[in-house]
This record gives structure tokens, C-alpha cells and sequence, in this order.
DNA sequence: TGCATTATTTGACGTGGGTCAAATTTTCTA
DNA sequence: TAGAAAATTTGACCCACGTCAAATAATGCA
């Protein structure tokens, strides 16, 4: 929405970023691209996505750290992902599907995002079919990372699913509180400080 | 491979199933897509996809029901989604990455299914690029499933997920022996037996 | 810097559900 | 239809981890 000119400092990563997912990108592509981004910085704690609410945006993440979550009717918080700089942040297959998320996403530190909204997303689209081939390729890798993740919750021990954790994503160990990370891992935050006290 | 002529019974429903994601089907991509595809029956218990292997091969159930599922180090089965009729049956994140898979997909039942090789699907793909878009919003339908998924396996009283999957796939629970189904919902069979029985 | 707030640790206690083993029921198969 | 094999049930035991509560440590803010 402001500070337009942050644009010139994250265009290379997000071009980069999407790299991955189409080869190369032409510079009408990119020119078309950046016209329809806005720029927003988010404070701490503050609602990327709510809960219950149909995705109206997509937004990818240039600084800060995000939490994708959802809280269920007993108001119990079940930390489902994290999201860190250089990644699309949004719950994608809502997105996909334009139904209402059962996750919100919220900045767990001061964060600065670009983002477009769906109805620009769309024309893009529209007007570039072939960047559908990346979008197909991106949610496939994250159908294949949520398997992954599935198959950590499926370890009945919690001090090998925190091993596992350690293993697989250590960032997310360093960088974020133990409750958050607790509830990742679908254990209570005494658990998780006893684990990692050696004291189980 | 054999039995050609099954392809007549099922092309109406294959044809349907692609309509959710692709509008008005035309002819000549019908023509293409009946082309490339072959039958095969399957036994009960016989591998449809091996777990480690690189999928080569999309397929789509026509009868029968199929079971996804790992073998931990340790042996352990775990079940992490079943198959019904008329849906797509593969390990969809490896397949579109094509990297090992770390799931296996066997048939719980006799099955037919019809499938086409990567390379004919990938052909198919680049001659027909609107289709890339159906791919995509069939990405994201599963990747909308597997949250619903996760959360189910959140739920921390074996009772409640129990009744959660009775309420959100009833088929699973009057289809497939308890066995499969404790697995699916972590938990021993015992467990679920007691459940069950009104003991928990 | 000091006080208030929030995060983490530690302790005590109870229990849901896992494991092992044996009984019973259901399902195949000859 | 009997007899074997597989699936399900039931019982006994126990421990990993959740819950509640209180102490200590770290962080933020005036």
C-alpha cells in the first residue's frame, strides 16, 4: 500500500523465487508482475489471514516470520506451519478453491510482505496461462512437504518427534517461542521444556 | 494393458470426474485422452505404487478400493488415506516433483483402475496446456483435504477422532477392516475395538 | 535501571491409551 | 460343513504425557 519504492528491493527475490517454478521469465512477465504487487509492512502479532475468512489475497513474505494456525471451539491453538522470508505465505488450498480458511496466519515478528490481490492474481493468470505449469509445480511440493509433516505427527514419542523436528527444520527450533513450537508438534509446552531439559 | 473394451464403461466417469476441473471437454481432447490410456486389474493386496519408487504412472480408480500407506524403519504400517472409486489414485506431491515416493498404494480390494505413463501424461500435458489449470485446482482440492487431515490427527482423544471420521468419511469406517482404519487414526486396535464397543 | 509482564522451568499427580497375552468370533478354504 | 487362519474382543498392567500450580528467568517498557 506504501513505501512503493521497498518494490526495487525485493524484485530479485521474488523473481528468483519464481524461478524455480518457470524458466525464463520474460521481461514483459516481470514488468506485468510488478505492476499489480502492493507492498504492506505487518507488526507483531498482527492478522496476515483470519481464520474462517476466504482468502482474498497472495502474498509472499521479503522479511519476518508468520504462523499459520487455527483455533478449534474448546479455543485450543494448533500451530500448523511457519513461514519464513523469500516464501508465498497463504492458505493455499482455500486460495485454490475460494472457500472459507479453517487457518489464520499472523505475523510473529515484524514482517514485510508483498502481496496482489486474487482478482489481479487472476487476470494475470489469465493473461500469462503458462505460469499455471509453476503454480501446479509449487503445490506439488507443498502437497509433499505436508505429507512430510504429516508423517512427523504420526511419531508417537515426543522426544523423537522434536528430534525429528530438529532435524528436519532446526530454524524453526532457534528462532521461535516454545509454545509455539509445542503446539507444532501437538504436545504440551512442559513436554517440549522437560525434552529439551533431558528430563524425558 | 488388456480388456481395451472396459475403456467404454468407464470413459463416461473418468470424462465426468475431469469436468469438476476443466470446462466443456471438447472432442478432440477426449479422442487425445481415451488414447493414451491403458486398463488393469489388480488383486487384493497387489502394489499399485511401491514405497521408494519414483511414480511413473497416473492412474484412476474404476473399481475397487485402494489404501495409501508407509512402513516405518521400526515396521510400523501407517495408513494415510484410502482411494474410492472414480478418483485419481497416486502419490500426487511425488509424482508432480518426481522424486521418491515415501508412500505405497495398494488395493484393498479387487480393483480396475486405468492409468497413462508419465510420459504420455506429460505429452498429453504439453499438448493441451488448459489443462494445467485443472491440474492445479486438483492440487489444491487435495492439498484443501490433507489440512482437514492433519487436523483430524490433532485431535488428541482417540475417542473424538474416531467420531470425527465417522462423521466426515462414514465409508471408511463400514469399508475397510479396523486394523487399517486404527492405523489411519493412529491408534492401537485395540484401542479402536474398545472404542467401539462403548469402553472408552 | 527497575518494575511489570511474559516465557520457561520444575514439581506433583492422575489417566488415557499402548503393549502383551489369551479368548472368542468371523472368514476362508478344502 | 469342519477345521484352520485371520480378525476382533477382552483383560491386566503400566508409563508417557497432560493438567494444574507455583517458582524462576527473561524480556519489554517507562
Amino acid at each position: 500500500m506504501k513505501e512503493l519504492d521497498k518494490l526495487d528491493t525485493f524484485e530479485e527475490h521474488l523473481v528468483g523465487y519464481i524461478s524455480n517454478y518457470i524458466v525464463d521469465v520474460t521481461e514483459a512477465e516481470r514488468k506485468s508482475m510488478l505492476k499489480l504487487l502492493r507492498f504492506s509492512p505487518f507488526n507483531k502479532g498482527e492478522f496476515i489471514f483470519k481464520q474462517g475468512e476466504v482468502p482474498k489475497k497472495v502474498c509472499f513474505l521479503i522479511k519476518g516470520a508468520v504462523r499459520f494456525y487455527y483455533v478449534t471451539e474448546e479455543g485450543k491453538d494448533h500451530t500448523t506451519n511457519f513461514g519464513f522470508e523469500n516464501e508465498p505465505v497463504l492458505p493455499y488450498g482455500s486460495f485454490v478453491e475460494q472457500v472459507p480458511s479453517g487457518i489464520a496466519i499472523t505475523a510473529l515478528e515484524p514482517a514485510e510482505l508483498v502481496w496482489a490481490s486474487s482478482q489481479d492474481f487472476n487476470l494475470f493468470m489469465e493473461e500469462h496461462p503458462r505460469f499455471q505449469i509453476g503454480i501446479a509445480k509449487l503445490l506439488g511440493e507443498y502437497l509433499f512437504k505436508g505429507s512430510e509433516q504429516l508423517s512427523l505427527l504420526r511419531i508417537s514419542s515426543s522426544r523423537e518427534r522434536y528430534e525429528k523436528l530438529c532435524e528436519l527444520q532446526p530454524e524453526i527450533i532457534s528462532r521461535f517461542p516454545l509454545t509455539h513450537i509445542a503446539s507444532y508438534l501437538d504436545m504440551a509446552l512442559e513436554t517440549l521444556s522437560r525434552i529439551r531439559a533431558g528430563k524425558l
